[in-house]
DNA sequence: TATTGTTATACTCTATAACTATA
DNA sequence: TATAGTTATAGAGTATAACAATA
């Protein structure tokens, strides 16, 4: 055993990626990235847009599409820093916490649905483990 | 142990898999689509359109710009299938094969050094153990 | 000058709808 | 009529470039 052939999971992990976030985008219409902001605010809470930026791997310009969008339909809201008045500091509204974890069930709804019937407990806990493998990969 | 928290997982899941796809885009503008196409073609061999576009979970209107795409590029050859003219029969080309194989290791130049450099070879190992699972996500 | 963020604009990807050709 | 595929068009998402405000 020499060890695992990189070329070859990095091409077959490019190939997943992209199938599963389409075959996502098919099974319900969501927004993706919105999505993951509102639960990194929740997670994480309060923060600026740059931090957001960087965390979700996005250009500020790209972020602050979505934070209009966001704060557009009331889910989150921006105020200035009162220490640096450049920065901007995110807040998950009530009405977005409360979105978020309404919709978390629908939302994740297909998902769930085939991890539970496609894959074993065994192999469930093997995607448990990997999972914040594929994170530190992300935020390399 | 009662099991997996599927919700959770689920979407811990969608966070990353959005985060990566994003991240790989930024560290080298490739087509994520067009060389999954291609990297199929490679493995599977010649199919029509609309084998193509169930495999990666797209319409076939939507394989069809790719296809032309690449095409345009001469990368893959279309021809009616002599049986039934209505399906077309979409083939690799000799130039396309040789660019996906000469382009493989640049390609994936980033994410090879990510795997590399982020894991450990177990760590590796699980990846390849936890990928034929989200495939089978995917294809669900 | 450097940093944080926004606005304006364009490109990539994929969807829906309507159409053509073949069965 | 039904099926395979294409063309036309639109929308989501994110990029680059230029700008405004603050440090």
């Amino acid at each position: 055993m020499t060890g695992v052939a990189l070329d070859a999971l990095a091409g077959e992990l490019r190939s997943v990626l992209g199938q599963l976030v389409r075959r996502m985008r098919n099974e319900y219409s969501f927004p993706l990235t919105q999505t993951s902001v509102l639960g990194r605010l929740d997670r994480d809470g309060t923060q600026t847009a740059s931090a957001l930026a960087t965390a979700e791997s996005m250009r500020p310009q790209s972020m602050a599409q979505i934070l209009l969008e966001l704060e557009t339909d009331g889910l989150i809201s921006r105020r200035p820093d009162p220490n640096d008045r450049r920065r901007m500091l995110i807040k998950l509204t009530t009405r977005g916490r409360s979105q978020l974890r309404a919709n978390r069930r629908r939302r994740e709804g297909w998902l769930v649905d085939a991890i539970a019937t496609t894959l074993t407990p065994d192999e469930q806990r093997t995607l448990v483990d990997a999972l914040p493998l594929l994170r530190r990969l992300g935020e390399s």
